[in-house]
DNA sequence: GAAATAGTGTCTCTGAGACAATATTTC
DNA sequence: GAAATATTGTCTCAGAGACACTATTTC
């Protein structure tokens, strides 16, 4: 079809999720060259087709999918392209471009060794290992960046809850996607805002049973907000810069 | 590199602009075969080298820039990856993948006729010909979208300007890509909102020249703006969405 | 009852929208 | 002065933030 060469085509996906309080990516080790041994991002070649010449990936999000799959062993309930990274320098190798994307997954989800034999983990956003390979750096920054962008006015952290969840739990997961304490005279404010969107409904009769203290009414995401996420009204944001 | 065979890979650029005061996005008769003689976005195919085999595509960046060049022949001050439309099913040939730009230019730059013989136009973003091949509507409609929703809380439509202009003016450019009437009554906040977040500088004694009426005092997009929109505070919009 | 956590009532204050008033030009 | 357009002064009103107060649980 086209007489020039063509560039490699990649997908590597930024997972995101919350654990020990903290907004981490999910990295494995690779294994293979270049940097093998290396964490990195998963990630794969777009595979038109597949080994026996069957047609495999329908499209970009379609091979996210599969490297969520076959990578990390899970199916995740947010996943969204982010950017597309390219050019003679980022590979050694040559002109690569990488259709980068980023999910959200709740941590419960992660808690399991990967499906693979390939050693993973989760490093919090800000305490990556030196020495990533390609741009996969950028592409973590990227993603923080647009999460955190995007929960400023959307429902998007409902994705790295469980089902069911109480509000004074969602609103530290609002804390630690944003990177912002929400101090507790922010509280009420906070859940005028929740519940005026209407992102969540409450699960009448349902509570949770803390060790301690005054149980709380669980939540469960509104029907429609987990698969479209609903951006908020302009002005009312989830929570301000200052 | 790559054991299995790859897609091909192509940029597209959505090139909008004001013209008539109605937000038109760019088109180009196709040279070629599919839909030669149709409508069409400008695009192209990544250059990894060109026809001698030299280097030449550093980036996609670097090919939206090209293609601009070549086709339309402008430099665009804005330029932004859009989004990367892929798969099977987008062109009969098979499987490829466009990384669509879309880019701002005011309309001044468009007045003079393309470089290229081919013939080309400006279609208002509402009102574009039936059948435009593979996904160039989707990449337009999202286009639109992404300028309308930075425009919301951004500088972006600077860009859509000459050098200088009116506040008026801009208040108009805001009306005309958001595609919502400003009222007279929202004409203190808009210009308080702008004044206030620093996208303009005053050109001092500058002042427009009407037929008829007073005079207005003549802007320009303050110095870091046109390297880099910069987003207002979170809870100021520029125009609401009611 | 004390400690811990959940949840509410209500005041203040900022900033967006409304709109009347004023300013500067051409004819 | 009339028409046209630009620009400002200032009121109102909604909604975010502050914070004290109430509620419900375990021990």
């Amino acid at each position: 079809m086209s007489e020039y060469p063509k560039p490699d085509a990649i997908v590597d996906v930024v997972l995101l999720t919350l654990h020990a309080d903290t907004l981490c990516v999910f990295l494995a080790r690779r294994d293979r060259e270049p940097f093998k041994g290396a964490w990195a991002l998963p990630g794969g070649f777009i595979h038109v087709v597949d080994k026996d010449g069957v047609e495999e990936d329908e499209d970009v999000e379609d091979t996210a999918r599969r490297v969520l799959r076959e990578k990390v062993g899970i199916v995740a309930p947010y996943l969204e392209q982010l950017y597309t990274f390219s050019g003679r320098k980022r590979d050694d190798r040559g002109w690569t471009l990488s259709v980068c994307h980023f999910a959200l997954v709740p941590g419960a989800l992660l808690a399991a060794p990967a499906a693979t034999g390939a050693e993973t983990a989760l490093f919090p956003v800000d305490m990556l290992p030196y020495d990533l390979p390609f741009d996969h750096e950028a592409m973590i920054a990227m993603a923080v960046r647009r999460v955190r962008g995007k929960s400023s006015y959307t429902s998007l952290p409902l994705f790295l809850l469980p089902e069911e969840f109480t509000l004074p739990e969602l609103q530290d997961v609002y804390a630690r996607v944003l990177d912002k304490e929400i101090p507790t005279s922010e509280t009420k404010s906070f859940r005028r805002k929740i519940l005026d969107q209407g992102f969540v409904e409450e699960i009448p009769g349902r509570m949770s049973t803390p060790r301690i203290g005054r149980p709380a009414q669980l939540y469960r995401a509104s029907s429609d907000e987990l698969s479209q996420v609903r951006p908020s009204a302009p002005l009312a944001r989830i929570a301000s810069a200052r």
